[in-house]
DNA sequence: AACTGGTGCAACCGCTGCATG
DNA sequence: ACATGCAGCGGTTGCACCAGT
C-alpha cells in the first residue's frame, strides 16, 4: 500500500520561518540539491513540514529570485498571459524567470486586479466591465491588448536575451507549430512575436533565459540581491563563504538537481 | 499618542493529478 | 486495478506595517 506518510503532524512547527531555520534550509538544500521534501525536515534538523519547507525554498529562499514589485513591463506581460492562461499561476510564473506563482497571484490580487477594475475591465473576463452590463454592447477586445508588450515598441524591461530569441523564434517558427492549439488559435499571439515566443514550449525549454547560480560563491552574490536587507543571516553566510558550507563548487550530481527549468 | 482601516506579503489549507506499492 | 502518498497548485488567511484621523 501506497507510501509513508509525508510528515506526522505532531510537533510540526508552524508560522514565520526564523533565519536559522532559513539557514538550515539553504545548508542542506546547497549540499544534497533539492529532492524528497519529505526527507528535507529530519535530515536539515527542521522541525517543519516537507511541504512548508518546499515553498519556503521555491517562493523566498530560492537563489533565482528577483525581488521587489513587478516592473511595467513584467506587470503587462502577466496581464496578458493572465488573459491567455487564466489563474494559472505556475504556467504564468514559469514564463516570467525569477518570479513565483506565489509573488505573481499576491501582485495580481493586490495591484493589477484594482488597475484593471479602475480601467474598466473585468480582471477575470479581461472584458470591458460596460460590457458584462450591456451584453448588446459591440466587443472589444482590444482594449487590454492597446497596451500589451509590443514587441517593436516597449520592451526595455525585457531582457535582450528574451528579445533576441523571440526575434530568431518568430523568424525560425513561422508556422507557431510548438504553440499549443489552444494558444495558437489566440487572435493576438499571431501577431506579437514576443508573446509567441513566452507563449511556446521553446521558451521554458531555453534554459539560457535563467541564470541560476552553481556554486556557493555565486549563490552568495546572487542572492544577496533578493535577501539583502531583509535577511541578516544572509550577510553572516556570505562571510562564512565555504568554510561555513564546507564545500567548494558542487558536482554535477548537485547541478542536476539545482536545475529548476523545468520546475516553473 | 492612540486608534483605525487599508495594504502587501508570507505562509497555510485543501484539492488534484500522478506516482508508487 | 486499486488504494494511498506525494508534489504541486490555487485560494485563502493572518499579521506586520503604514498612513490617515
Amino acid at each position: 500500500m501506497g507510501r509513508q506518510p509525508c510528515c506526522d503532524k505532531f510537533g510540526v512547527k508552524k508560522g514565520p520561518w526564523t533565519a536559522e531555520e532559513d539557514k538550515k534550509l539553504v545548508n542542506f538544500i546547497l549540499t544534497h540539491g533539492q529532492c524528497c521534501w519529505r526527507t528535507v525536515p529530519k535530515l536539515a534538523g527542521l522541525r517543519r513540514c516537507g511541504k512548508s519547507c518546499r515553498l519556503r525554498w521555491t517562493n523566498y529562499l530560492r537563489p533565482d529570485l528577483k525581488r521587489g514589485l513587478l516592473n511595467e513591463a513584467e506587470e503587462r506581460l502577466v496581464i496578458d498571459l493572465h488573459a491567455r492562461l487564466g489563474n494559472r499561476w505556475s504556467k504564468i510564473a514559469a514564463r516570467l524567470p525569477g518570479r513565483t506563482d506565489n509573488e505573481i497571484k499576491n501582485h495580481w490580487n493586490t495591484h493589477i486586479k484594482k488597475k484593471l477594475i479602475k480601467m474598466g475591465i473585468d480582471p477575470v473576463t479581461h472584458e470591458p466591465l460596460q460590457k458584462q452590463n450591456n451584453p448588446e454592447a459591440a466587443p472589444c477586445n482590444n482594449i487590454i491588448y492597446d497596451h500589451q508588450l509590443n514587441f517593436n515598441g516597449d520592451q526595455h524591461d525585457i531582457p535582450n536575451n528574451i528579445c533576441a530569441q523571440a526575434a530568431s523564434f518568430s523568424s525560425s517558427s513561422s508556422d507557431n507549430s510548438s504553440i499549443t492549439p489552444t494558444e495558437s488559435s489566440d487572435p493576438h499571439s499571431d501577431d506579437d512575436p514576443l508573446m509567441s515566443y513566452i507563449l511556446s514550449d521553446s521558451f521554458l525549454e531555453d534554459s539560457s533565459t535563467w541564470n541560476f547560480p552553481v556554486t556557493r560563491e555565486e549563490y552568495c552574490e546572487f542572492g544577496m540581491s533578493s535577501l539583502e536587507g531583509n535577511s541578516p543571516w544572509f550577510l553572516e553566510l556570505k562571510d562564512l563563504g565555504d568554510d561555513y558550507f564546507g564545500l567548494g563548487r558542487f558536482n554535477d550530481a548537485d547541478l542536476s538537481v539545482l536545475d529548476m527549468s523545468d520546475k516553473h
